[in-house]
RNA sequence: GCGCCGCUAGCUCAAUUGGCAGAGCAGCUGACUCUUAAUCAGCGGGUUGUAGGUUCAAGUCCUACGCGGCGUACCA
């Protein structure tokens, strides 16, 4: 196909666009300059002149750019809504008088929506008020080839994934969220740094399929000609670095799992795994709790939390505690414990509807029951204490409860937001558990962790007791925000579009 | 995976029983020196997701496929 062949196939507007980017060029304007004598920002404009009066005049000059997102030509004079990336705005004004009969004309023919733009002049207020510079010079500093979306209609959700740049510019909340993820990470990382926690990184190709339950992404290594695994978890890899003497460790990084995608799973998600030794698992929710009160004091200034949505959360005060086969008993009515028979199990979960698959062991029957029965209820933030041990291969027992391993779930507004264990480092009883999976996998459970032999050695050099825990980092921002886990990745997996 | 709903102009949406494919914003031309989603006058812009089928006639009905959303299952 030739060029002109393509401009024929080109929407009218992008045609228009192309078309004005040549002509400026074409009058020796570069419609993307190298460099410009940029000397302050618009949120600098803006922080440095809070409150002008109506049509005042300051005597200081500036010089800024910014995306034109609304434009207001009248004849002689022109008004330009101008935002930078930050969401600050300045208004920008042309006036014949100024910047004479020839840059105004340019300015009416050349500029668009979308348009980033230059402009060096007097910073002023209108007779409106409007905080405004008052152009003397323009110049295109980068011309957009495409209309930008209607400002005043929302994007459709799969626009605003597929086009972030586009969201980001037209959707202040857009930008908010990924601006409040940098600084909650940013606060996770000075609390636990301040606590003597040392960020380390361990693998993301992994050569075998450990440390939580669930599918993995597999790839392939042609210098070693095997198969790898994308991780599905730092953990083990955590551990060895403990059993070494780092004894406080974190990890904040990426974990993909082969599975479902909804408005809170993701493929790749963001995860924060630490680990300390000589702690258990009550020590571990305590410290997740400051964790997580300290990036909302860091970030909001509050514990209690308006969010985008309008919503409250209330992240302040001690948080519940419940157990978990004591809840379901009570929900249900009937003493479930450990001892409690499958076929019993089975039926409540029927009465439930539940449907049960052949492969779920009991433990996975009544974690099923607990989410049905008493989860709906749990908006305020609660640690679900004391797991069955059958689904927890990587947990230590209870040291008073028989059946149960020392493993909570922390929810907050109805999910998991992290999950916390008194670690098991026994390595015999740590080499039946992952034979028991081995045997899982072996019968076509596609989640269930092989026998890592080079962890259980490592453990063999003998691990100290320790807590570990886990927390979702985009879960985190959802519960911050009230956005699905789509708005809180920037960048999230989509299909590809068709050609 | 399964089920339901959707896909129409650059964007957001409408189109009655199967009967001429429309609006707002954006764009183009013109007017306007204080606008704020500026206003006024005029004008363009469509392979209705793709491929088939039924019909005198399909955006609308049927089939397949693609993409998305929601629900459900698995998972944090």
């Amino acid at each position: 196909m030739d060029e002109a062949e393509i401009d024929e196939d080109l929407p009218e507007q992008i045609r228009i666009r192309r078309a004005k980017r040549d002509a400026l060029a074409g009058i020796g304007r570069d419609p993307y300059p190298v460099s410009l004598p940029i000397t302050h920002s618009i949120a600098e404009v803006r922080a440095a002149h809070p409150d002008l009066p109506v049509d005042a005049h300051t005597g200081e000059i500036v010089a800024l750019v910014g995306r034109v997102i609304f434009a207001r030509n009248t004849g002689k004079l022109c008004f330009a809504t101008l935002r930078a990336g930050d969401g600050s705005q300045v208004q920008a004004m042309l006036s014949l008088d100024k910047v004479g009969q020839e840059a105004l004309d340019e300015w009416k023919e050349y500029v668009d929506l979308g348009d980033q733009v230059f402009v060096r002049g007097e910073v002023i207020t209108s007779k409106r008020g409007e905080l405004s510079v008052l152009a003397d010079e323009w110049r295109m500093a980068a011309k957009a080839l495409r209309p930008l979306p209607v400002a005043h209609k929302p994007l459709s959700e799969e626009a605003r994934v597929r086009q972030r740049y586009v969201d980001l510019i037209v959707r202040p909340e857009a930008a908010q969220i990924a601006r409040l993820r940098v600084q909650v990470v940013a606060a996770l990382r000075e609390s636990l740094t301040d606590r003597g926690f040392l960020e380390i990184e361990t693998p993301m190709l992994q050569t075998q399929h450990g440390g939580a339950a669930a599918r993995p992404f597999v790839t392939h290594s042609n210098a070693l000609d095997i198969d790898l695994f994308l991780r599905i978890a730092p953990e083990l890899f955590l551990k060895r670095a403990v059993v070494g003497g780092l004894e406080r460790v974190f990890e904040i990084n990426r974990n993909f799992r082969n599975e479902g995608v909804d408005s809170s799973h993701s493929p790749e998600f963001a995860m924060l795994e630490f680990y300390q030794a000589f702690a258990d698992y009550r020590d571990m929710a305590t410290i997740t709790r400051s964790l997580i009160q300290h990036v909302a004091d860091a970030v909001f200034g509050s514990q209690v939390i308006t969010r985008i949505d309008g919503t409250e959360v209330d992240l302040s005060g001690p948080w519940d505690t419940i157990d978990l086969y004591e809840s379901l008993s009570q929900a249900v009515g009937r003493e479930i414990t450990p001892n409690t028979s499958r076929a019993e199990l089975e039926e409540l979960c029927e009465q439930a509807g539940i449907s049960v698959a052949p492969s779920w062991v009991p433990g996975k029957l009544v974690e099923e029951l607990f989410e049905h029965h008493v989860l709906a209820g749990l908006q305020r933030p609660t640690f679900v204490m004391d797991y069955p041990v059958d689904t927890s291969p990587l947990v230590r027992a209870h040291r008073d409860k028989p059946g149960v391993v020392e493993k909570w779930d922390l929810y907050i507004g109805g999910f998991e937001q992290a999950t916390g264990y008194s670690e098991l480092v026994d390595p015999v009883v740590q080499r039946e558990r992952l034979t028991e999976q081995a045997a899982l996998a072996a019968r076509g459970d596609e989640e269930a962790m092989s026998v890592d032999e080079d962890f259980l050695r490592a453990l063999e050099h003998g691990m100290p007791p320790s807590g570990g825990v886990g927390m979702g980092i985009d879960r985190l921002l959802m519960n911050l925000t009230g956005s699905g886990i789509r708005e809180t990745i920037l960048f999230p997996l989509v299909r590809p579009e068709r050609p």
